[in-house]
RNA sequence: GGCCCGGUAGUCUAGUUGGCCAAGGACGCCGCCCUCUCAAGGCGGAGAUCACGGGUUCGAAUCCCGUCCGGGCUACCA
């Protein structure tokens, strides 16, 4: 087959937002793709109906497109070889099943969930290899007129060739080969019409042309059936594969294995940015040289190769994600974060999507891009901004017999002529001289009386987006305690 | 059980044809500096018998064999 016009896929199974392995995969097939200029589609593997709802598809679309991993072809941009959701090319694959069993490829098998059980557990206590015994592949017609009499539901299997060895490169794994011996005949179209991953995923490779096979670790195995079907339907050549380390957890468990937590939604809702994401994820098995971390999605365009792609699993450690957060957060424009920020202070029940609350968070990001990992740690840090804030036990000690200086120092506010960071910053640095005070033990206090904690963006530019009436209040109400 | 894949510090990794590696970078951790707090930034530090055991070689993380550990597949899941 003609390689030199690159076509990658990512086929995520619509099961909610997806997870951190499907989105690692997804882009290493879209980097590839754009690298080689190439053309990324998208298809869902929707054939399962038990849990594709239709939410959890839109959720799939969505998790593409905010990771911003854009596809050339797939569900809603369309193209040539559509539809792309598998539950409306159901056809297709009744059509390739019909061919295989014309052929002899193929042939039905009528057992029944309950008999293949049995014989599962038969083989397993007898320590043999649980495959299906292949005992419908030469089914008389009196027979096949019998249990169809009997109303029984037959199955479609591919006759597995025996003696024979499967060999097909793998850019991350090298030759591989997979003697057929032990593989028993897998069910290509189960009883109730629906295909299985089995032949919906060759026959779309095929009727879509794609010419890199980019998946997870997980379904080396599955490749040799694949290519026994690929030859089946009458196809010519190998796509070329490459098996991408499976991520694992801090205990070096699977992700996979892992739902919810793991999801792409979830980072997101905890203050994750999708260049931080993105950067992350390509670090996950796949490095460019001995020393650079931080890409952005051109250079990782420009950069990404399979032949830098590792073989060992991967742990998806989240402090070194928070890092690149971090990062990407200092490194965006302050208005862009602002205006990310007002659904995340909603949430954190503060009033942020006023004219004035999005005002008041374009004047205080600035103060704390430089002290953000996630943006979930913004609405503490300023909730001072949105209302009174209660001094926490810290703070108050802080304020103990702190009374005298307080009034001093918000009579001198008060005076002030003008109200910026720059003159406030004066007088609050005179007084302390005046007392003899340490700037720490002299700002502390006021801090703890204004922010009601010790910890905050910088006490000056604070005060001055506070605004000197209710810096006033605040301090005046201090004192009086 | 069988077949397959993997094993460099807590984590991600560099290490492609053996010597430049008594193993380099990054996150995290610890300390110092800066400093109004917290961060950010700068500087420094601890942390790896290169899973283990044998070989081959003047010399191995890198080659060979064995062992152990982890994982995948072995479904009418994908």
């Amino acid at each position: 087959m003609n390689h030199d016009i690159v076509r990658t896929r990512i086929e995520p199974a619509p099961s909610g937002s997806i997870h951190v392995g499907n989105a690692r995969t997804a882009l290493f097939n879209w980097l590839f793709a754009r690298h080689h200029g190439g053309s990324f589609v998208l298809r869902v593997a929707d054939t399962d109906a038990k849990r594709a709802t239709e939410e959890n598809y839109q959720a799939v679309l969505e998790d593409m497109r905010w990771l911003g991993l854009e596809w050339d072809e797939g569900p809603e941009v369309g193209g040539p070889s559509g539809p792309y959701r598998q539950s409306e090319r159901f056809g297709l694959y009744d059509e390739a099943a019909q061919k295989l069993l014309a052929s002899g490829a193929a042939y039905r098998c009528y057992c029944t969930p309950e008999e293949l059980e049995a014989e599962r557990a038969r083989a397993q206590s007898e320590k043999r290899a649980p495959g299906y015994s292949g005992r419908c592949r030469h089914l008389t017609p009196s027979d096949i007129e019998t249990f169809e009499a009997e109303g029984r539901a037959s199955s479609v299997r591919f006759q597995v060739p025996e003696g024979r060895t499967i060999t097909f490169h793998d850019e991350v794994l090298g030759e591989m080969s997979t003697e057929l011996g032990l593989t028993p005949d897998f069910v290509i179209q189960r009883s109730d019409g629906s295909p299985t991953y089995m032949l919906a995923v060759t026959v779309d490779d095929l009727a879509m042309n794609i010419t890199h096979i980019i998946r997870g670790n997980d379904l080396v195995a599955s490749t040799a059936r694949q290519i026994l079907v690929r030859e089946a339907l009458g196809a010519d050549g190998l796509p070329v594969f490459a098996h991408l380390p499976l991520l694992v957890d801090d205990k070096g468990r699977p992700l996979s294995k892992r739902w919810g937590d793991v999801a792409v939604r979830a980072y997101r809702d905890q203050g994750f940015m999708p260049e931080a994401m993105v950067n992350y994820l390509a670090l996950l098995g796949w490095s460019f040289d001995d020393r650079t971390n931080i890409f952005s999605t051109e250079e990782l365009i420009e950069k990404f190769s399979l032949e830098r792609v590792g073989k060992n699993p991967a742990a998806f450690d989240i402090s070194k994600l928070e890092w690149l957060n971090g990062h990407y957060i200092r490194g965006s424009h302050p208005d862009a974060i602002a205006d990310a920020l007002v659904s995340f202070c909603v949430r954190a029940g503060l009033p942020a999507d006023t004219e004035e609350g999005v005002s008041i968070l374009r004047r205080v990001t600035p103060l704390l891009t430089e002290r953000m990992k996630r943006l979930t740690e913004a609405p503490p840090m300023i909730a001072f901004l949105f209302g009174g804030v209660e001094p926490d036990d810290k703070a108050a000690k802080a304020l103990d017999g702190q009374d005298d200086y307080l009034r001093e120092l918000s009579d001198r506010l008060a005076s002030l002529d003008e109200w910026t960071t720059t003159s406030i910053e004066e007088a609050m640095r005179a007084l302390a001289e005046e007392r003899e005070l340490k700037p720490k033990k002299a700002f502390q206090p006021v801090r703890a009386a204004v922010t009601g904690t010790l910890v905050s963006p910088p006490l000056f530019e604070s005060l001055e987006i506070l605004g000197r009436d209710e810096t006033l209040v605040r301090l005046r109400r201090a004192a009086a305690k």
